[in-house]
DNA sequence: GCCGTTTTCGGCCCGACTGTTTTCAGTCG
């Protein structure tokens, strides 16, 4: 670990190994919540947490969570990369304690019990202990039990959280949902949770169903295909894992809670807490079948209605992440976002002139099919040669072929464009003239992931600088669960960006949705306009949009902050064709 | 440990399921 100068996400991560630790020392609850409200504080901070420490002692004070304790902690942790209770609680926790429980099914409580009784010291040793058959003899274990842990462990489950991509998970929600929408006297059948949330990824499915079939649903649900092991099976609520490792969660509900239960379960659980915070101050209770005064319910059928109760307006799902969404909706202030709708282009795709694996004409087709209004075909320039990238005379070559093309187009334009490498000081891998007659200019990075910020930063700003360029593609580089984003201070190219009207992706391909939804945020409040870019890299790619704007609209981004939210024509006048430097 | 239209103490969201238990604790979401 870097010590000093620790990243936001170190700070998290010593709050959240804190909190594990004071869980297994039997703490305090609340106080253990403390600790991971304030690691999420942190970690969704759209600066590094070092730079609000800077501006004086009451700055990191006024985070929500944060008071005055955790922020000496942090404070300690920016200065030494840990802090004294940490140190501590490391000390005195037993070795291999923690290990336990990633098991799921297991807690604090019986991880501690196994230990203490059974000197289990690792998931290894738990799992010899209950092939040996020592763990059912422990109070409170039984048979089941010891069968549980071991399937558990069999099972891998133990070896990390592993979250799906959403666009993946989607591919298995929606065929379940159609599967319980057919199930007769079902009337609706939504997917709640993070799902519904737009989250880049989901741990779980939360599948959530009304109507008078109920003993009929849990059957479909439990048998349909795809389920390797039922988890739990009671009257309302049920739980599957599919081959696939995605577990599903099911929940039959009555008509008059379908909204309270659509609302609780989408969470997130931040949301709800602070919500409900409200509907207690006002003498109401929120639960997952409605909302109660006393014992009667005043609502609960939709989720206008539940939302009313507490006296707030709708809220899109997208929001409901405790992010300042309650405070605007309270003040009427709530965005109005982004849909798919709005986009009138895709300023990013591939074609096999380089990596893309159908051509020019069946993209432009297939961009023309979806309703768009213009195409940007952005193939790669010559240093990503693993793509095959193109040089200066591919580019004047292709333009030919795209002039042509649109001579026979109906409604779409296609636009001549370029996904230019940035090259590793910062210059562009295309030269001018190339670059002054494209229609539109993407500059991103496929190398050099590794410079220290700084550079990296210096890197960024000199090619945002360009007078040919109009958009920096995948800001940070990053891919999910695979290869963290390139150290980048956004809020300076969030203003080299504003300086020089170029603007900012946010990526659609599911695996990137960079910018992410946070950074998104702070670029638009920032006053950056954004692009949703679909990168296809193949004809059915193109509808990769979708996860972009999900993305954006986590973001808080409306349809004027969006680049290609705009007609040809008035897109066109912020293009560098057309923008003076 | 945080927080305040219940304001510096005393709360902090709430219920389902499982397994093991004769009435509930632990875990999860």
């Amino acid at each position: 670990m870097r010590r000093p100068g620790a990243t936001n996400a170190d700070v998290a991560r010593l709050f959240l190994e804190a909190a594990e630790l004071l869980e297994l020392a039997g703490e305090n609850p609340f106080r253990i919540r403390a600790y991971q409200q304030g690691a999420r504080t942190v970690e969704e901070l759209d600066e590094p947490v070092a730079r609000v420490a800077a501006r004086g002692a009451k700055a990191l004070d006024a985070l929500p969570g944060i008071g005055e304790d955790l922020a000496e902690k942090i404070r300690q942790v920016l200065a030494t990369g840990s802090f004294p209770l940490l140190a501590r609680l490391r000390k005195q926790t037993p070795k291999g304690l923690p290990e336990l429980l990633k098991v799921p099914g297991l807690g604090p409580k019986r991880a501690r019990l196994l230990y203490d009784e059974l000197g289990v010291r690792s998931v290894a040793g738990l799992a010899r202990a209950a092939k040996a058959g020592r763990v059912r003899t422990l109070p409170g274990f039984g048979a089941k039990t010891e069968a549980a842990i071991l399937a558990a462990i069999g099972g891998g489950a133990a070896a990390g959280e592993k979250r799906m991509l959403r666009a993946r998970a989607a591919s298995y929600a929606e065929p379940l949902v159609e599967l319980l929408r057919a199930v007769p006297g079902v009337d609706r059948v939504e997917v709640a949770g993070s799902f519904r949330r737009g989250r880049e990824t989901v741990g779980d499915l939360d599948i959530l169903v009304t109507g008078r079939a109920r003993a009929a649903v849990v059957e479909a649900f439990t048998s349909a295909p795809g389920v390797a092991r039922v988890l739990a099976r009671g009257a309302t609520r049920a739980a599957v894992r599919l081959g696939s490792g995605l577990q599903v969660d099911l929940r039959v509900l009555a008509p008059e809670s379908f909204g309270a239960g659509l609302y609780y379960f989408t969470g997130s659980k931040a949301h709800n807490v602070a919500v409900r915070g409200i509907a207690r101050a006002a003498g109401l209770k929120i639960n997952e079948y409605g909302v109660f005064r006393g014992k009667t319910l005043v609502a609960g059928r939709t989720e206008e209605e539940v939302l009313a109760a507490v006296g707030l307006p709708w809220i899109p799902p997208e929001l409901r992440e405790d992010r300042g969404e309650i405070a605007a909706a309270r003040e009427g202030r709530l965005p109005d976002l982004v849909t798919l709708r709005d986009l009138r282009g895709d300023l990013q795709c591939h074609t096999t002139d380089s990596d893309g694996r159908d051509d020019l004409e069946a993209m432009a087709r297939a961009a023309e099919a979806l309703g768009h209004q213009y195409l940007a075909v952005t193939d790669h320039s010559p240093s990503v040669r693993v793509t095959g990238g193109m040089d200066a005379a591919g580019f004047r070559a292709q333009r030919r072929r795209i002039d042509k093309l649109n001579a026979k187009l109906g409604k779409l334009t296609v636009l001549a464009g370029a996904e230019v490498d940035i090259l590793a000081d910062g210059r562009l891998d295309l030269d001018d003239a190339t670059l002054a007659g494209l229609d539109v200019v993407v500059i991103s990075i496929h190398s050099r992931f590794n410079l220290p910020e700084a550079e990296q930063t210096r890197r960024v700003v000199r090619a945002i600088s360009h007078p040919a360029v109009d958009i920096l593609g995948h800001p940070t580089g990053r891919i999910i669960g695979r290869r963290a984003g390139i150290a980048l201070d956004l809020d300076a190219v969030a203003r080299a960006a504003g300086d020089h009207g170029v603007m900012l992706e946010v990526n659609a391909q599911p695996e990137r949705l960079d910018l992410d939804d946070i950074a998104a945020r702070a670029a638009v409040e920032r006053g950056v306009r954004l692009v949703i870019g679909s990168d296809a890299h193949a004809a059915a790619e193109l509808g990769f949009l979708r996860w972009g704007v999900d993305q954006a609209r986590r973001g808080w981004v409306e349809k004027q902050d969006v680049g290609n939210a705009l007609p040809l024509a008035r897109l066109r006048k912020l293009l560098h064709g057309s923008r003076k430097h």
